[in-house]
DNA sequence: TTGTATGCGTTATCAG
DNA sequence: CTGATAACGCATACAA
């Protein structure tokens, strides 16, 4: 039903030729048909078929965004940054969400496809060894996000950085018995970024000939109940810490009730610090690192963009900056 | 550099039909020859080029995907059961997120595209009748998700019922005054769900021959820090309400924060309810209106893909029930 | 049952 | 500067 460039082409008494040249602005075009031709096009209301368009130029003009838990409000946040610029490059964005180990080893087989995608944007997400070369194959563009990968680009925030932040702002608050809460070590989905918050706060301590006693570092699942039962059998121990640095917001909120329900008062008796500075945050007062989310989307794109251009496939790691939110969770030491 | 149809067929020995009956998996062809095919596309590595298809068919396997605020938890919610639904039907999920008003208005005006999208799904956004009219000449099937428009096909949750719900509840608490946090009556953007929320409490209190004090209702900005400024001058005032029931969650917080710098204990001096039941509802202990959120999205993917088969487009009103979580925020009337 | 020709709407090539 | 014509890769009617 829609007008193609055929109609326009009759309409404005010219080839299909010259209104294609006309529809890409291209310069070799005189002024007076170029007229004629868009007065066609704006009177059939002419909008060039995708589709046609895709397969001539053989680009889709779309890019995949993978994403894992898509409802984390950490992810959504990145997607936004991500949406957004794709829009001013006129790109469509796919997302394509994974909650389970079978539809993360679908969607890294189904995704690498030239004809269907420009690009991909992988969050949270890292290409075993046979994926990568899978992907390599198809000769398409991949930025991660949130995750690592030597031989891919990939713009992340500075999570070492994050958990020196967190270990030093508490230093200087005087603490020296350390906690952590984190997610488990080798996750089997996603990204260990737990992990690196970790080795952050060791080098932190580190430095100050200090070190988290392995009884007060608690890993496991992602959520506010587990970190609440973790930290209460933490909490219970003799020499408890004083200060606990949790690997996310939600964690931390785990550990503020387990501090609630022990009547152990916080930052009195025990300061927490949290990680990512999501709306929650604000409102129970936590203190939190809090990380450029959209901004990393943003990045990502423009990098995507530029390899999509044909710039260099330098695996181009990008860090960016996180910082200190303090709230009313911490404070000075107990004496 | 991938391997066309046409490969296949000189693969197969066969002619390119054959391996589009294949492909299609068409009762009339050969069992042997169809199994020589299939042996080939695995050897080639064959994958159909969606471009090609989309161009041949018509139909471009993909539906768009409108969203207003993408990254308020509700949405994500429902952006979540839409995109789980559309997996399981191999359609694509494009999506558009809205922020402004002249965003709003560009999406609308690009999105009626049949040549881009097989079909449209709006959540939280309702066409203007000139965009009704564009989209209906478009001919693209539309669903709306938590938005009302009287010509389309529809999936909302019991706003009305929801705010009836929680007024009952306190009802049952023996509250008599109430008060009300919500959104702007007549929002720029988006839906006025709080106003119809704001219907219910009044349907349910008129049963009980009572109603809400105009300098009770309180309607603002989506923000937490506006609701509690909002609620601070409320509860100031002199028979201020024993009852709060604010539109979402945010606002309840900001409820709850201004409770406490007035320092009136909830719930006993003052029960406050809110909407949504998003996680921090639940750590804050706050009674709340639970919505199935992502099952509107899925719903709404199922209607989709009847109209797209077909279905008659009736203008079906589809109501999902919500139902009331207590929690520690609402509790008898004091005395 | 199977092969062939044609169309889908653009862009690109190549004469003119 | 411009108009025809050939891809692009698949589906589909039609013929065999």
């Amino acid at each position: 039903m829609p007008a193609t460039i055929q109609d326009v082409a009759r309409a404005a008494g010219v080839g299909r030729g010259t209104v294609s040249r006309v529809l890409n602005s291209r310069p070799n075009v005189d002024p007076v048909t170029r007229a004629r031709v868009l007065e066609a096009i704006a009177a059939l209301d002419f909008v060039p078929s995708a589709a046609a368009r895709r397969l001539s130029l053989r680009r889709t003009q779309s890019i995949a965004v993978v994403t894992l838990h898509l409802t984390r409000p950490s992810v959504v946040e990145r997607l936004r940054g991500i949406e957004s610029a794709l829009v001013d490059a006129a790109l469509d964005m796919i997302v394509l969400n994974i909650e389970t180990v079978e539809r993360r080893d679908a969607v890294l087989r189904d995704v690498p496809r030239p004809e269907r995608f420009d690009g991909l944007i992988l969050i949270s997400v890292a290409p075993h060894d046979t994926e990568l070369a899978q992907i390599r194959r198809s000769g398409l563009p991949v930025v991660l996000i949130d995750a690592h990968h030597r031989a891919l680009p990939r713009v992340v925030c500075d999570d070492v950085g994050g958990g020196m932040l967190a270990a030093n702002h508490l230093l200087e608050y005087g603490h020296r018995r350390f906690g952590f809460i984190g997610d488990e070590p080798r996750p089997t989905l996603g990204v260990p970024s737990s992990r690196m918050r970790f080795r952050g706060v060791g080098l932190a301590l580190r430095e100050h000939g200090l070190a988290i006693r392995p009884e007060h570092v608690a890993e496991g699942e992602h959520t506010r109940e587990f970190a609440r039962e973790l930290t209460e059998t933490m909490l219970r121990s003799a020499a408890r810490p004083t200060a606990i640095i949790a690997a996310s917001d939600t964690k931390a909120i785990g550990v503020l009730e387990a501090a609630r329900t022990l009547g152990i008062d916080v930052p009195g008796e025990l300061s927490v610090i949290g990680y990512d500075d999501v709306e929650a945050a604000d409102f129970v007062g936590l203190t939190t690192i809090h990380q450029p989310l959209a901004e990393t989307g943003a990045r990502a794109v423009h990098r995507m963009i530029g390899l999509i251009a044909g710039a260099a496939r330098v695996p181009l790691r990008e860090v960016l900056p996180v910082s200190l939110v303090e709230r009313r969770t911490t404070g000075p030491a107990p004496a």
